[in-house]
DNA sequence: TTTTTTGCAAAACCTTTGCAGTTGG
DNA sequence: CCAACTGCAAAGGTTTTGCAAAAAA
């Protein structure tokens, strides 16, 4: 199976739209997918694997997490869906666009700080002037120190 | 096993300064740290905990991955090495200090492209104004579109 | 001598793969 | 009907853990 990718991200405000999404790409629309998509616009939130495995399983029999990874992947490619690392474990799956979160990781507390894409587009401006290159933090969360554990480490250090 | 970090970074050049903070925190050395603490200023680069076994190897007998993960563990919460994740597949560990990298990834083209900390400031300023945050990008890379892939999408949709 | 550290083996964890059977178009 | 998709079971790669033996202080 190739899929190629879309050329600018699009925006998938519900099932419909993301099925429409499947078959315009000469996927099909089989039940597992269908749950996968489900759980994911029910959570409104990044879920692990594991996670919509669960999440199925309390709503309608069985499914294999084999076939959620395989559709995750599918997904991907064809750009619905995804793929984000916040902390360690298990990766976690979210639907492009919708109103897409990114973080900031503080390393001494553990605290992760999300915010809207338009907080950092500033961020994103100087990194476009600078090196010419887009980014989005929305695989990887900013890694650093917070506000209050620099305030804490500034008052320790007196 | 409890160690507390240091609070502000410290920098190691060479082994005996590594060995030194062991020392400092009440840690052993033992042959096996002063083998993976030399694999690494050796490399002058980061190192998945494989490469370290490796690297031990061709200079001396075997070494445990047991001992390379527990050792990394504990040097990493002496504040001496840090692990990083670059792109999929294991992670890599590396020295805290000595000429750190950060980097910005291709998503698109899988490019990557490192740069000193010093050329980062500015965009680690913004973060400190508008956030409070202290960033750095060594752990994870900034993920993103680079400029020669921005130009053939722009290309391709004329 | 006492406590830390090691090697070995086993397990845990997340994810991928092969294959035979089922299902969607 | 046929290609695409599924479940199951097994394996893959990375990292962690328990425990008895070895080594550092």
């Amino acid at each position: 199976m190739t899929i190629s990718p879309p050329s600018l991200p699009e925006q998938f405000d519900d099932l419909d739209a993301a099925l429409s999404a499947l078959r315009r790409h000469g996927l099909r629309v089989s039940a597992a997918r269908r749950l996968i998509l489900q759980a994911l616009f029910a959570a409104r939130a990044p879920l692990s694997a594991e996670s919509i495995v669960r999440a199925v399983d309390d709503v309608h029999g069985a499914l294999d997490a084999a076939s959620v990874y395989r559709n995750l992947e599918t997904f991907e490619q064809a750009g619905i869906v995804r793929h984000v690392h916040l902390g360690h474990g298990a990766g976690q799956y979210a639907l492009v666009g919708a109103g897409e979160l990114e973080h900031l990781h503080c390393e001494r507390c553990g605290a992760t700080h999300s915010v809207g894409t338009a907080e950092l587009d500033d961020v994103r401006t100087l990194l476009r002037e600078r090196f010419g290159f887009s980014a989005r933090f929305t695989h990887f969360p900013i890694v650093g120190v917070c506000a209050d554990c620099l305030r804490a480490a500034a008052r320790r250090a007196r």
